[in-house]
This record gives C-alpha cells, structure tokens and sequence, in this order.
DNA sequence: TAAATAGTTTCAATGTTTCGAATATACTAA
DNA sequence: TTAGTATATTCGAAACATTGAAACTATTTA
C-alpha cells in the first residue's frame, strides 16, 4: 500500500487541480461571502447554468464546497474555510507581485 | 483591458495549475527544507533528470521557485515562503479529512 | 581543444481538461 | 399526471499536460 505522504500529495494536487481555473476560483471567491443558489451564481458571474454546473462538480468531487437543497434550490457553500484562507495567502503574494511587477515596468518606461 | 480581479484570479489558476501535481508538490516540498540542486533532487525524488528539469520549468515559470548556478550545478528554492505556507494549510486539511475518512471506515466496519 | 558532468529543450505519443449542445433527473405546482 | 423550473450528466471536439528519448547548452577539468 501507498505510503500516508504519498497519498496527500496526491489528494493535494486534486485540490490544487480543482482551484486550477479561473471560473472555479471566482465561484469560491464569491462563496466565500456565503451560500449562494446555482441560478444566482450563474447571473452574477455570468456563466451558462450546464457549465456552471460542470465546474461546480469538480469543487464538490474534491470536498472543496457542499451543498444543500432547499427545494427547487440547491444552495452551495465553501466546505471548509481553511481552503479559503489557502487562497487569500496565494493571492496576497500574487497581488504583491503585481504591484512588484507594476512598479519595474514604470521604471523601465522611465529610463527608456 | 482587463481588470486587476480578473488577472488575479487568471494568475491565481496558473499558479494552483503549477501545483496541481504531485511530483511538483513534492519538489515544493523538497525544496522547504532549503535549497537543493537538481542532481541531489533527482536521487532523492527517484525521477529521470530530463523529467524533473520539465517540472521545475513549471513552477519557474510560474515563479514559484527560484535558481542559482553555482559552477556546475544549478541550485533551486522556494521563491516566496508564504507558497509554502499555503500549501501547509492545505495539506492540514487534507490530513484532517484523510483522518476523519479513517475514522468513519473504522465505524462503518464494526458496524457491518 | 576535447571529454565529462549538470541541466535544459524539443519532439511525438498518450492522456486529461474544457467547452457547448443535448439529454436526463429532481422537485414543485396545477 | 403533466408542465415547468432548477440542476446534473453525457458526449464529442479542441486545447492542454505529461512522459521518455534524443539532442542541445553551459561549465569544469585535463
């Protein structure tokens, strides 16, 4: 049998393959200010309702978001909120190197 | 153009997409108990040199990793350590669900 | 300079992900 | 039961990722 390590590393890298697209992450973004319906999410990110619903079950294989129906509704949520404070770290290094980035490139137009 | 979100959340899917493998988690991995060139990580890795040099342009490109040349050798690092932290997080919760499965297989077992 | 070592790149085969379109299922209301 | 709305699944095509093998570049040493 696979060792403990091994496993993880692979579960992770599922996660880390499920948060690999734009849509999923603004989905999850947009999760993280609380449960919000499939037809809601569809108009606010402005997504066909069938490929929302592909990209939803990619979150929802890997444990990343849960859901509950309520009728006609089926309300989705962030499973855990540790995996958000993962992507808020993420992000807070990518904006920096934005910013970082920005700033070289001011620089270099001066010069030139 | 676009605006700063939707290049984050672009940058953010490319960098989940640089992670979204194991053998480069494990790399990442490697490389959090500091610098080491491609040569030792191939030994301890037990992967081909050219494959492993595929998968550091990977994360090089997204620069998540960072390079040396010291004669020889070429040493690589994690380029921001607060990727490394991240990954930490997900892996806790990994290892959390991974437990809570075992707990709930062990139940399922003396019950059956 | 040639040979050896360390690392990278390119190519082609194979596998995976993404999408829209069509189809199917779950629930509600008439 | 039928119709209607909400969501999910399946399929096929295009785009993309992964691999080993071979060819390539950079550096050191003789």
């Amino acid at each position: 049998m696979k060792n403990v390590d091994d496993k993880i590393f692979l579960m992770h890298a599922e996660v880390c393959k499920a948060m690999a697209n734009p849509i999923r992450l603004k989905i999850l973004d947009a999760l993280g200010h609380g449960e919000q319906s499939v037809d809601v999410m569809a108009k606010s990110l402005n997504l066909r309702k069938a490929n929302l619903s592909q990209h939803l079950a990619v979150l929802r294989q890997r444990g990343i978001v849960a859901t509950r129906r309520d009728g006609l509704h089926i309300y989705y949520c962030c499973a855990n909120s540790k995996m958000l404070k993962a992507c808020a770290i993420l992000r807070e290094v990518l904006l920096e190197q934005l910013e970082e980035g920005g700033r070289l490139t001011k620089q270099v137009s001066r010069r030139g």
